[in-house]
DNA sequence: TATTGTTATACTCTATAACTATA
DNA sequence: TATAGTTATAGAGTATAACAATA
């Protein structure tokens, strides 16, 4: 059995609900993403990717022939942080680095048959863990999050 | 003069709005908080102070005596993640560890005059900095945003 | 036995800078 | 000179496991 709260646990009070954070779209996007990120972990664990892979993945398969650097520009990283990924994506035989005729310092990424068929069962599987996740969110409270989380993503401070 | 656009970039196409990924609220999410981090980064060098020593000084400002282990729940973190903080924070002489009569396992966090202070002046720059960020969005859809991203942040699979 | 603060350690994610081979 | 891919390296941020002191 617990102890009751303490003299310290009442004077410390736990509204953390009225703290400055909670007003912060920060924190509060910070704390969201946190959430997320550790479900999704768990539900494509059993596919052993990561976010970051899943989402170099998942363009490869839909943009085939695509570069590392137009990789890096969409997923909004750095060309050098894709190498490991890449080999990674490669080792599992999820694609393969294909010459480019015409331009010899390019390698275009092409996913493999396996890619295209890991990359159908993650997507499923990222899928069901949101549905699920988010199942006591109305559809279009969905929506319009990531409508306003699009909106963010391209704030910029006017200067 | 860049190139114009060649075979391969047309082949390529730049419409990653069409992707799987764009659809999923954890990537979304996570490119959102990626864009305001920056800013805050940006916003609070001059305070020279990151996200996570911000949060924990305006807990300990906000709830004097709060004790390492309350506020690592509060934070969503380990008890462990504090230490190197808190040791940042005294050594700003933002705060300081006091005795707690009656457990003298426990070290109560007390934000001292300076803290106090320095906390006030990094608010005010948190808040100016996402005034501006957010300045392309209505009130309302600010509202509407902290109130679906607590939503998600306390969202748990059912099991 | 359980909890608080702490240390040591390791892992993930990411950026920066520099290199090479091409262009 | 500039670009694509690569390597080496470093720095956040975080977790896990163990420990001493205390409850």
């Amino acid at each position: 059995m617990p102890k009751p709260a303490s003299k310290r646990d009442q004077d410390v009070e736990l509204d953390a609900e009225s703290s400055d954070l909670e007003r912060l779209v920060g924190y509060n996007l910070k704390r969201a993403y946190v959430t997320v990120h550790a479900e999704f972990t768990r539900a494509v664990g059993k596919d052993d990717m990561s976010g970051r892979v899943f989402s170099a993945l998942s363009l490869t398969v839909q943009f085939p022939n695509i570069t590392q650097s137009e990789l890096a520009r969409m997923m909004g990283i750095e060309r050098s942080g894709l190498v490991a990924m890449v080999d990674e994506l490669e080792g599992n035989g999820f694609l393969k680095r294909a010459a480019v005729p015409g331009d010899r310092r390019v390698q275009a990424l092409v996913p493999t048959e396996a890619g295209k068929k890991a990359y159908a069962i993650a997507l499923a599987d990222v899928e069901a863990n949101e549905k699920e996740l988010f199942s006591h969110m109305p559809k279009d409270e969905i929506e319009t999050l990531l409508r306003l989380l699009k909106k963010v993503r391209h704030a910029r401070t006017s200067e």
